[in-house]
DNA sequence: GTTGAGCGTT
């Protein structure tokens, strides 16, 4: 499984859109579009996590995509544990 | 109620 970083998604993108659009490349195994203005400002971004052959195939597909009037774009997500939101290695210290 | 370059929460 791998994940794709997904970009460029309309204000009005949902996490099942999203979903299903990937999941026509392949089998989506989780799909959630990261839209939070509470917590902090608009990310306006999503992560699809899909098989590898599927994550590929959909990157290559929906990569320059069009979302209704925007264009989506799609890479390889970047690993979580480059960005430690929680404490990564508590035995340390 | 808004915005738009980017890499995430339960």
């Amino acid at each position: 499984m791998k994940s794709i970083f997904v970009g460029n998604l309309p204000w009005s993108a949902t996490n099942e859109e999203l979903e299903q659009k990937f999941s026509e490349f392949g089998e989506v195994k989780s799909a959630r579009i990261i839209n939070d203005k509470m917590t902090g400002k608009s990310k306006g971004f999503g992560f699809v996590d899909m098989d590898d052959d599927a994550a590929q195939k959909a990157i290559a597909a929906l990569s320059g995509a069009k979302w209704g009037d925007r264009e989506l774009t799609c890479n390889e997500a970047r690993p979580k544990e480059d960005r430690p939101r929680k404490d990564s290695g508590r035995d340390r210290y």
